[in-house]
DNA sequence: CTTAGTTGGTAACGCGTGTTACTAACGCGT
DNA sequence: ACGCGTTAGTAACACGCGTTACCAACTAAG
């Protein structure tokens, strides 16, 4: 095992100072090295297999070149996010075109206040994505005053940090619109997650807004919770189902929970779309293929990390962006999983 | 927007040397400062809201304290990677209770051989696990001779590195000989994805196995090949069903891509399990919820990555683990996707 | 022949921390 | 009073790199 080569050592196998060494590999503008001097540097480095060493160089430039992406989720629910992968494409595939590394970072609840200010004052990112926004999270808007250059995936009130989203609430109301213009006035609902994450309470707002707008009256009672597992799902369809409630058509704001929904509907021997309409939310890349290919609200979830990833790296700049919160269209997609009624 | 302040801010507060600061507040053992002198710094430390740099750390004591997660995958397939979210929870688990950060890299396959080698020189990361591995790497056959601490998930011939893998051969040989004990014979089987990925082939001849063991002739025509997604089930399965080769059962090597499959064949009028039993590998979150729910390999992926993690942070230590290769057991569950024949 | 400008390159400092080697001051027994 | 160990703390170096300020040597203009 061959100890690691210094720009140190370069210099000397070249015969020039270290100086020159890093002026060459860097390709400083404004200074005159000649041509064969520069070769001769170049060979050095190859033949030493020199590789600068990052941590130096951050320390040096006071930049990481690196971003994070912040979770306040546990380990536990990470696992079961369906959509982490699209946004890790998506920000892997724009970071990496533009030399930065990508960090993950899950924080727990309880520490919220001062975990982002750590993080950021530890300095070994840049800059951080911050995902699924809790809408109690204090720390988020002492962020905001830091200036520490961060971008929420999602939406929070009373925030002026940058953000990039999809209009869930008007989503959510297109979804539950389409139900209502096959003829469904009983409609229920099952929500993606908890109140507190801020996209919950957005699509359950949709999904009233185009009940209040038919003129269908609201009932607390056809509304399920769930918590981003089909499992969750499953149960609270089966809890609305017993509840002895009616109706003939669900919006389920997460097409994971969707998953679970659907099974629970096929064990208490109701027939989809025939007996039970059910939308979902997200267009996870199996709902076309699941039975019948579940019609559903496509998220662009890999472009809004590109997205957040392009403005964070803006920020970054020092730029000041044109638009501080983006927002992305959705589109219902049509499948068979409703009918009219 | 403060400046950052640094240990010597702090000493200068608490009226000590940056020396102090450090041995205190790093708790080095050996040394005597007297408890007022202690809280001094303690105080002064959190007045300023100090937070030490990463950077500076990792440079003077020559550790990153971070882990890397290397995918030789393009941004593309990562987003379509069902496992990501499991393995990724399992990591972050484990490697922020030892106080490890996590990279996430992804190197373009063309220039595998120099990537790894460079990722460890530069030294951002101390250690790296890498996922799903391919046959024609030349870069981790290298990687291995280095020294460089590096644990695989999943498996290499001719590979001394430290792995963490299931034994796919026998798992993909059970779950065949489970459609075997059910009474069929024409069995077909669709990969997981391409030869090129270590796990496929291993599958493929589990598969060949329990056929072999059956006394059932092997076909090749048979065999689809799959790449991940399930819009590749879908149309392998469509491939097989056109090429006019019978089969009552199928072996699919993945559930993601046992998505694809199922609707293809309901699609083609085809009954499941009545007209086809199907056996899927994963298990992932929603196969339990799936029409009909899939019978299917469990994979403990979470727990891989756990181990995998604990293996590299040993490795790190520079202990010499007693087992470098672990295999995790896998499970056959049994639900309601195949029947008798 | 002087002076101003250009070319090619380096010494030296700073980034913020960990760590070693060393030194004063102090108490204690003789 | 003297030697000696202990206590409390510091100065100084190392980590590997970027960068500024500076310097010699050589050329070209006056």
């Amino acid at each position: 095992m061959k100890k690691r080569s210094t720009s140190q050592d370069v210099a000397n196998l070249a015969g020039v100072s270290r100086t020159t060494v890093s002026l060459v590999l860097n390709d400083v503008k404004g200074v005159n090295i000649p041509v064969p001097t520069r070769q001769r540097v170049y060979d050095a480095a190859k033949n030493l297999g020199y590789v600068p060493n990052a941590t130096a160089q951050a320390l040096a430039t006071q930049r990481a070149q690196a971003i994070g992406l912040v979770m306040t989720r546990s380990p536990h629910h990470i696992a079961s996010d369906t959509f982490l992968p699209q946004i890790l494409g998506g920000l892997l595939d724009v970071a990496k075109r533009n030399n930065f590394r990508l960090l993950i970072e899950s924080i727990e609840e309880e520490r919220q206040e001062r975990v982002y200010l750590e993080l950021a004052h530890a300095k070994h990112i840049d800059g951080m994505i911050l995902l699924t926004p809790r809408i109690d999270d204090k720390g988020l808007k002492k962020l905001g005053e830091v200036g520490v250059p961060a971008v929420l995936m999602g939406n929070l009130q009373d925030s002026n940090l940058c953000s990039v989203d999809v209009d869930n609430r008007s989503a959510a109301e297109q979804a539950t619109q389409y139900l209502i213009d096959l003829g469904h006035s009983k409609i229920a609902c099952i929500s993606n997650a908890r109140l507190s994450y801020s996209a919950v309470p957005d699509r359950i707002f949709g999904y009233q807004d185009a009940l209040s707008k038919a003129g269908i009256p609201l009932k607390d009672s056809l509304i399920g919770y769930a918590d981003f597992s089909p499992q969750s799902g499953f149960e609270s369809m089966n809890a609305l189902l017993s509840s002895g409630e009616e109706f003939s058509a669900v919006f389920v704001a997460s097409d994971n929970v969707a998953m679970g929904a659907k099974a629970a509907l096929r064990k208490a021997g109701l027939r989809i779309p025939d007996d039970i309409s059910i939308v979902g939310f997200d267009d996870v890349p199996w709902s076309k293929y699941s039975d019948p290919p579940l019609t559903t609200v496509r998220l662009p979830a890999q472009d809004l990390a590109s997205e957040a990833c392009l403005l964070l790296l803006d920020l970054m700049k020092g730029h000041i962006p044109e638009k501080r919160n983006l927002v992305l269209d959705t589109q219902l997609v049509i499948r068979k999983s409703c009918c009219e009624h």
